[in-house]
DNA sequence: GACCTGCACGAAGGTTGGCTTCGTTAATTT
DNA sequence: AAATTAACGAAGCCAACCTTCGTGCAGGTC
């Protein structure tokens, strides 16, 4: 597990709280599992490019965003 | 071919070339093939996480510029 | 012309990483 | 205490990443 994963799975971590939903209501949003969602914020894997642009127009943000730790 | 994957390989060229490198001498840094490299850069796929890593690293930038578009 | 470099592009194959479902357990909230 | 939320494991699928090999082409040099 690389450090980028970890450090990508907190801050999507901290958007996410930050906006006051769920790991589920994030996962319907974004068309992926809650499992997933817990993987990628535990950094046990990342997204593909794909979800990262779901991800960051579900949470109304710029991709550069998720990576600003 | 998403538009980010595109978008990534035009930022990752641009970063490159404004550091005078080829794409073979990019891709000895971050040990990846040169065709790797051309494929990225024209958005045929993106690279994983790791490398990501390793690409921001060799550029001697932060991830999130890799990003900034 | 012949040669070299840098890059685009295609095809084909291997490996692994992203994602899934199912299940259990722990933590948090109400 | 009940319900919700999240961590975590195992097992499996397949697409995405990455590779090697090959071709072609533009631009520059000798």
């Amino acid at each position: 597990m690389t450090e980028l994963k970890k450090q990508f799975g907190n801050r999507l971590k901290q958007l996410r709280k930050r906006r006051c939903i769920t790991q589920e209501q994030l996962a319907d949003l974004a068309d992926l599992s809650v499992e997933s969602i817990s993987n990628i914020e535990r950094g046990v894997f990342a997204p593909k490019f794909e979800n990262l642009e779901k991800l960051a127009l579900v949470l109304n943000v710029d991709v550069k965003t998720l990576f600003e730790f």
